[in-house]
DNA sequence: TAGTGGTCTAGACCACCCG
DNA sequence: GGGTGGTCTAGACCACTAG
């Protein structure tokens, strides 16, 4: 292990290459990678390592922290630090506001509503939605396109107690989700997420000529415990994909 | 903003409810949350809240660098501190190692192996890959089964120079991607997510009387700036969702 | 030049675990 | 009781930005 210093006054200087606790992560690391600490293994303390390393505490905890935070380290106060099995088999997939992710491709997008209003809750709605039957909901049904071609239908109930102006927005120029996220904060979100086929509604709205494949997304966003909103968007799926 | 100690000796007793830098990111955000810090405004210095809140330097800086890190701030040196913009409408879909999502819901994972062998890259399988047409590559074409329903067809590609004893793992009771994991460091990943029909393939393989849909992951795994493996992967769409 | 954030130290007190 | 990690401080030097 060798430390970068620039051989000034100080042990390290700030312009070094890099900060000290990167290069003790960095060390760290290489320790795991190369096999000298292996899964599992108990990894000197820090105590230790500020004498080896020649480094003062904070900075040495500091790093150790870090790696702990990433998921390279377990820490147990009163034991001691050991390596990390290896988050197995998560892979993340990232899913943009519709607008965005075609936004981002240089596309246009467009927004087409084809409906937007207050309408009772009917049976089967109402206990996904934690409400009554013929409880008021907002309901906005949008079809989104990308460079004029359909490409996602969105279909939201809307809890009319927690958005009270949702009625008032113009959905054609700024998205319902964006909307919600910026009227409320510290939203979660349940999702899932199948492949169907297209269905005779799907189809018409988004002509479609033939039965095809699509994604079918339902999400529940909630403030807090209580249900702000839930929506089904079918995604074309010869004209989209996940990543 | 109260802070919470113990009335013993030091300023902050570690046994306080909670952490002091805790407190400063509670208080943090609850001042950008009720409004008083909008969104892109500064905030005061790390010195004023020093000064303000009778906290020392080295505390408040790890306060505001952990939210920075959480992407609730912006910090720019020589300039200031400013509330950032919340991230939009970003949701991320988490997809687990099929024999994991298996289990998870308690049932049985059971892996067939179709084939596992040696054999030279066709010309389209070539490019994608990385290597030459005739190269020699590992393939193996395995049926992943829950509670005796086949799931997943996997169909997979693998580097020889990187992995010279795929050959010789017993797919039936450990995973590809548990494999490649535990014997590569620093994977990452590129991938799509398609909904697709049933072909006569995988309806065959799938056991599907008609045509379904499917999600298709196609996914490459690189170590480094090598290719490890490069997979296909066909769910049944009426038996498998994303979450 | 003044003010900002970024890093580092030496020392301290604490809670926790285990023999 | 001895070792571990968790937190906090006071002060210091640094790099960066802006007026």
């Amino acid at each position: 292990m060798i430390i970068e210093t620039t051989g000034k006054t100080g042990i390290n200087p700030g312009h070094s290459p890099k900060p000290l606790y990167e290069q003790v992560k960095i060390y760290v690391k290489s320790r795991i990678k190369n096999g000298d600490w292996p899964c599992h293994s108990q990894i000197p303390s820090e105590h230790t390592l500020v004498r080896e390393m020649g480094i003062s505490r904070m900075t040495i905890h500091r790093a150790l922290r870090e790696l702990t935070q990433e998921g390279v380290l377990d820490r147990i106060q009163g034991v001691g630090t050991f390596v990390a099995k290896p988050p197995q088999g998560r892979i993340t997939v990232e899913m943009k506001d519709i607008d965005q992710a075609i936004r981002d491709e240089g596309r246009l997008h467009q927004a087409q509503v084809h409906f937007h209003q207050a309408e009772p809750l009917s049976a089967e709605d109402a206990l996904p939605l934690g409400l009554h039957e013929g409880d008021e909901v907002f309901r906005s049904y949008i079809v989104h396109r990308e460079n004029g071609h359909p490409l996602m239908l969105e279909d939201r109930f809307v809890n009319p107690a927690l958005l009270p102006d949702y009625l008032k927005q113009d959905f054609s120029r700024l998205t319902t989700s964006r909307y919600i996220q910026d009227s409320l904060s510290m939203l979660s979100h349940e999702q899932t997420i199948r492949a169907v086929l297209s269905t005779p509604e799907t189809s018409h709205f988004l002509e479609l000529a033939s039965t095809v494949p699509c994604f079918q997304v339902n999400r529940k966003t909630w403030s807090g415990n209580k249900i702000v909103s839930m929506v089904r968007m079918v995604y074309s799926g010869d004209r989209y994909q996940l990543t």
